[in-house]
DNA sequence: TGTGTTTATCGTAATATTACGATGTAGATT
DNA sequence: AATCTACATCGTAATATTACGATAAACACA
């Protein structure tokens, strides 16, 4: 079907699986270790960084978008993209949450 | 196309995505977190936890499996997975080293 | 106003993912 | 041997993702 049943986990696994979802994407990797680095963040540097298309890039930061990891403001012309600080140390401490558990010795392996 | 273009990012950026994508759907993100909580492991208590067909799941656990998050043994007639912390430990590294990145004071936004 | 520049959106093709019933397989049990 | 149990795999349908050319939209500038 492909369609995942959101409805029936709960909110934070659904929470984390669309943070993950963002990030299992190589180019979107890249555009945030991009917007990490740079003090000045303009599309369409991006597309010159990356190996895809400008309407493929511009696909990829929506979606960056939509979960809130990057905002962008409209800049004359061009749009400035940067990370969102308040959303990006949300998602860190989310991972962070999942890796930290407590991992209970095994009895079988 | 549907089909990444992993070849033009680097070797750090496509891992780092597919870590991400094991982490993408809210049916492994359960299975993982049942896995830390649980003692014991056996891939029937799964398909009865979570909210899919035994098939479904099945396939889940071969996606963690194959990323090496999970490691599964033969134990008679069922199947005994769990974390793989050596692994773990290491996914855990990964997307330390992207949040913990410095984040450059912007001069736009 | 007309023309370029920059980014978003549309349309679409190729491929991947998700889900499940059906079936296969291997060890356990009678 | 026949059967049960537990899990994997196959086949397939529905849907999602990825990518890109074409086009639209918004602004800048001559």
């Amino acid at each position: 079907m492909g369609v995942t049943k959101t409805e029936n986990f709960t909110e934070a696994q659904n929470q984390l699986a669309s943070l993950a979802k963002a990030l299992a994407h190589p180019a979107r990797v890249a555009i945030l270790q991009y917007l990490l680095k740079q003090q000045t963040c303009i599309c369409g540097d991006l597309v010159e960084v990356l190996p895809l298309a400008q309407a493929t890039v511009s696909q990829h930061l929506k979606e960056l978008k939509s979960v809130g990891l990057i905002k962008g403001e409209i800049e004359g012309t061009s749009v400035c993209y940067c990370i969102n600080e308040a959303v990006w140390e949300q998602a860190k401490n989310t991972l962070l949450k999942l890796f930290t558990l407590p991992i209970n010795t095994k009895k079988c392996c």
